[in-house]
DNA sequence: TTGGCCGAGAATGTATACACAGAGGCGCCA
DNA sequence: TGGCGCCTCTGTGTATACATTCTCGGCCAA
C-alpha cells in the first residue's frame, strides 16, 4: 500500500476514534515524523481529510481537527435526510427485490444479535453496512453514493462518540426492517417515509447522547 | 496566489469549458510543463479535481477527464433534486424574508435581461448566482452547502455544453420567482415543490440539449 | 503603557532527484 | 508466423532541499 494511503487511513481513524481530539493542530512535519513517512504523503493525506470535512484550515497556516457539536449533528442530519430519502425512493424503484427480501429476513433476526452483546454487535453493524451497500448498488448513482459515503464518514464519528444503546439498536433494526420491506415491495413513497422516520429517531437519539458526552467529557 | 491554486483553477476551467475534452489523459509531467509549474502543485490540483469528480483514475496509472452523458446528467439531477428541495425548505424556515423579497423583485425583471442578449445575460447569470448564495446563507448548513457547491460544479459544465436558450431562461426566471416568493413567505412546502418543478423542467431541457450535443458534436 | 514595526524562526509551498512499478515493444523460441 | 517473455522506458510515489511567507516576540517611540 502507498504511504499516503496509510497516512490517510491512520489519521482518519484517529480522528473518528477521538484520539486526535477536535481542535488538535495538525502540522506536516510533526505528523510525518510520528507516522514515519515524509511530508509529501502527509500533505496528500491532509488534503483528503480536508475534503472529507474532518479537518479544516484554521488560519492561513495550520490545520485543525473539526469540532463535533449538537449543532453540527443537526446539520449533518439535514443533509442525511435529504440524501437517504432520495436513495430509499430510488432503491424502491430500481432495486433487486430478492436482495432486499434477504436483508429483511436478517433484520428480523437482528434483535437477537444485539442481545448477544459483544459477540453479536459486530455482526449487527456488518448488517447495517450491507444495508448501506445494497442501497448504493440499487440506486446506481455515482453522485448520490459519493455524497452518502461522505455523510457516513461523519456519522461514524458520531457513532463512536455515542455509546451503543441496546434498546435503540433493537428499535433501529425494526425501522430498518420496514424500510427494507418497502423497498422490496417497490413502494417508493413508503420507503422514503420510513427512512425519514428512522432518521428522525436516530437523530434524536444521537443529539441526546452527544449532548451528554460533550458536556460531561472533553471540553469542546 | 499559490501555484497549486492557479494550476487547479486553470485545469478546472479548461475541463468545464470542454477545452480538455472527456477522456483526455492527464499526465503530471505534461501538465506541469504546459502550466509552467513543477509536478508538486500539479499533483495537488489533480487531487482536487478527482475529489470534484471532474477527473477519475482510469487505470492504476493515469487520470482522465470524466465523461458527460445523458445518464450522468440524470444522476446529477437526482442528487440535485434531493439537495435543493431540502435547501429550499430550510431557507423558507430560516431565511431573511427581506433578502428574498429583494430577489423576487429582480427575478421579475429578469426576462428583460434575457431579451437584452449578450449585454444582459451575464447579469442574469449573476442573479442566479446570488440566488444560490442567498440559499446557502439562509440554510446555515455547512454540510448541505458543500454538497450543493459540488453539484453546481458539474452543473456549470453542463450549462456550458448546452446553448443558452432564451425561451428556457425566461421560463426559468419565472420558476425562480415562485421559489423566492415561497421562501419569502416562509412556505417551506411550496418552496420545496416549486424547486422540484423547476429542477424537473431544467433537467428535461438539459437532457434534450446535451443529447443533441453528444450525438452531433464530439465523440463521447 | 501601548501600539506598531522589525527581525528571527518555523512552518508551509515548490522544485527536483531518486526509487519503483507497470506497460509496451522487440526478440526469441516453438 | 504467432505467442510468450524479457527488457526498456515512461510515469508515478516518495524523499528532501530550497524558497517563501506568516507568526510571534521584543524593542522602540509616541
Amino acid at each position: 500500500m502507498r504511504a499516503s494511503d496509510r497516512a490517510y487511513r491512520q489519521l482518519r481513524e484517529e480522528i473518528l476514534d477521538g484520539e486526535l481530539a477536535p481542535n488538535t493542530v495538525l502540522a506536516e512535519v510533526e505528523q510525518a515524523e510520528r507516522l514515519g513517512v515524509s511530508r509529501t504523503p502527509v500533505r496528500e493525506a491532509f488534503s483528503r481529510l480536508v475534503n472529507d470535512g474532518l479537518v479544516v484550515a484554521q488560519t492561513a497556516r495550520g490545520l485543525v481537527v473539526t469540532e463535533l457539536s449538537v449543532d453540527r449533528v443537526n446539520q449533518l442530519y439535514e443533509l442525511r435526510l435529504a440524501l437517504e430519502d432520495q436513495a430509499a425512493r430510488l432503491a424502491a424503484l430500481r432495486g433487486n427485490k430478492r436482495v432486499f427480501l434477504a436483508l429483511a429476513e436478517r433484520f428480523r433476526a437482528a434483535p437477537e444479535l444485539v442481545r448477544l452483546g459483544e459477540l453479536g454487535l459486530p455482526r449487527y453493524y456488518d448488517l447495517v453496512a450491507e444495508f448501506d451497500e445494497a442501497i448504493d448498488d440499487a440506486v446506481e448513482n455515482a453522485y448520490l453514493t459519493a455524497a452518502l459515503v461522505n455523510v457516513r464518514t461523519h456519522l461514524a464519528r458520531i457513532r463512536r462518540l455515542a455509546r451503543h444503546d441496546p434498546d435503540r439498536l433493537v428499535e433501529a433494526s425494526r425501522e430498518h426492517l420496514l424500510i427494507v420491506e418497502a423497498i422490496a415491495a417497490g413502494d417508493a413513497g413508503l420507503a422514503a417515509h420510513a427512512t425519514h422516520v428512522h432518521l428522525h429517531k436516530s437523530k434524536t437519539h444521537f443529539v441526546a447522547t452527544v449532548e451528554r458526552h460533550l458536556r460531561g467529557g472533553q471540553v469542546a
